[in-house]
DNA sequence: CTGAAAGCGCTAACAG
DNA sequence: CTGTTAGCGCTTTCAG
């Protein structure tokens, strides 16, 4: 049952705990009979051991895990999967934890650090603005992935710095990397691109202003790439995902085209700072009757494979998700073992031209000056 | 740092680790300003208990688990939201656990189980036939949801018996319960939509054999329906997920349709045992030079966000999701105060017909028998 | 309201 | 190779 102790065994088998205790963690002090005669007991009688127990004894454990805020969000399914086979590859176990809505990443980490022992964390979406004394805290080289330039905030002054690798290390001596692409300057290209097939009334879904994640950056990109081409950034063309829904949501991005499209019925673009926004947009534009790309281009972000699948195919800005999963977990280990200095790592992003991207529509009236 | 412990905390402090552990549990027994001041000095400190040592202590906890097998099928992203609220309002503790590929559901559970003295569980996804002795050792109880009609094998007979609500509690007090759609009737309520619309040659795009889960189910309901309606089965017209490539994926729809298309490409009609297969299945059909639901019909599973949202929108069996989360959690907890005896839960599955299904393509000269 | 003390189940020296 | 023993960090009686 389910209160069965190493001791029960150890009794039932007329050894000594740490014996049972030895055959259990494939400890090589033990004759192999006498191993495999407990083992026969353990496994009629269905013993599980207790790993609150064991953790809180054990002195280390090779254990990295994975926070991930968000996890419904396909694109980091890829980047779980090669991360958990590097990991295990190297002899680590990987903990994968899902971080909810209202829990903050850092804490959740603190705790799952003290719990399992571990060596290392990745953490998956979420903020890219953390307190730094919070951030100091965490004694274990851990890695943004994907998840912008992280800043760190000062509680008290509430200043907002973006630490280089030096300063970084130099002042808080805190071991943490950003992996991600450059969130600005790709989304500026994906724009870049509409501007070049004629667009002039591009408009963009993004989040709230309010959370600080890559949602801002991509939205910097666009202003960015709207202002180096002489256009003006029209508030009516900006959409703003709203409080309570899930924002890197197919509703949302539904919404966001609706809501885009009847404030300027004459937007001939958009930009989708998520592929999955984007799916969402190009359902709400075919509904009210506009085509994809003739009347409306359609530009997403992420590269997620069902973006290759949708009709009509998607095109993107592809991240590097399998090169980014790799240099994460390398990095992770490099500095686990003191081989690497923390750094801002910037991965390229590719802009992948599908069928959902065309040339602005040819005379439309009200799109001359 | 990382190893501060109640101890520091409580000298820090000038009282007792009692006193300590109080403050840090909400306990009544204590003073508020010393109540006040401890959680002060914790804030600061930025201590963390360690969760390995409470849960050791700890005799109980109000938590339960959600052990997901294959957490990217998006099939499961509303079951876990609504799930994990409707524990909370309860004042429980979810514990989401993915559950790997290699790893064993019910040998996760029983870990489980012990290191956060669980109260009861829920198995989202993989198989649906378990060892009846290691079912036997889950002492609280537990859901089978969404993973068909679950069935016990007796490791020494090598017997399977599909274990009524009776049985289940006579022989072996276990205590679990299984809350599906009716894979088979629905199925075959699907392929039987296709024939109506004058189909014959109806192709399936399910799981392997060997596995026994859900795709099996749904591959009688096909295989039963063709038989009521006097269409033989050929083998040709089945297509089975090959080992090493995920089961529920695009791009295993995408090979699925391409093979079956190639195998006999007079199919007009293809049902998937997934709304994600479907979507691959479009893509290739598509690719192919055939429009759907033109030349040929294609129907899905599960009925997930994505089906409406793609083009064309997806005809499906609907499972309806919310209503299976909202049953399982309530019968979880009736189990858990014995309110409930163990049963099987039949949901009724929703045939949704969208655009992705139309009437067989007329004269085909080969279609002719 | 607070403190002292007894373990939760296991691992890891240490001594045979 | 095996047994004895001392805690890991915390919660929880039980006394004050």
């Amino acid at each position: 049952m389910s209160d069965t102790t190493i001791r029960d065994i150890a009794k039932q088998c007329g050894v000594s705990v740490s014996t049972v205790s030895r055959a259990l963690n494939n400890h090589p002090d033990i004759r192999p009979d006498t191993k495999e005669m407990i083992m026969k007991v353990i496994k009629e009688t269905g013993f599980v051991p207790n790993d609150s127990a064991r953790y809180l004894k054990r002195s280390e454990a090779n254990s990295i895990a994975l926070l991930v805020k968000g996890i419904t969000n396909p694109f980091f399914s890829t980047m779980i999967r090669v991360m958990e086979d590097m990991a295990h590859n190297r002899g680590f176990m990987t903990i994968l934890r899902h971080v909810r809505d209202e829990e903050d990443e850092v804490t959740v980490a603190q705790a799952l650090i003290k719990e399992r022992r571990l060596k290392g964390i990745v953490f998956l979406g979420g903020k890219f603005v953390h307190d730094q004394n919070v951030l100091d805290q965490l004694d274990v080289p851990f890695i943004f992935s994907t998840i912008g330039n992280v800043v760190s905030v000062d509680e008290n002054t509430g200043e907002i710095q973006e630490i280089g690798p030096e300063g970084r290390q130099g002042r808080h001596k805190i071991r943490y990397a950003n992996i991600a692409v450059d969130d600005v300057e790709a989304s500026c290209r994906a724009v870049e691109y509409l501007i070049s097939l004629g667009h002039k009334k591009i408009g963009i879904i993004t989040e709230g202003l309010d959370c600080p994640s890559v949602g801002q950056l991509r939205l910097r990109g666009y202003k960015k790439a709207l202002e180096e081409h002489g256009l003006s950034c029209e508030e009516r063309l900006i959409f703003e995902a709203r409080e309570g829904i899930e924002h890197y949501s197919m509703p949302n991005g539904y919404n966001g085209a609706r809501t885009l499209l009847q404030a300027d019925p004459d937007m001939t673009a958009v930009f989708c700072i998520s592929d999955v926004l984007a799916v969402g947009a190009c359902r709400a534009i075919t509904e009210m009757g506009r085509a994809i790309p003739a009347d409306i281009s359609v530009i997403g972000y992420d590269g997620i494979e069902l973006g290759s699948y949708y009709n009509p195919r998607l095109t993107t800005i592809q991240q590097p998700v399998e090169q980014i999963a790799e240099k994460t977990i390398a990095m992770l280990f490099d500095m686990m073992e003191n081989k690497a200095k923390p750094q801002n790592l910037i991965m390229p992003a590719e802009l992948v031209i599908r069928d959902s991207t065309g040339p602005a529509p040819a005379g439309h009236p009200s799109s001359q000056d």
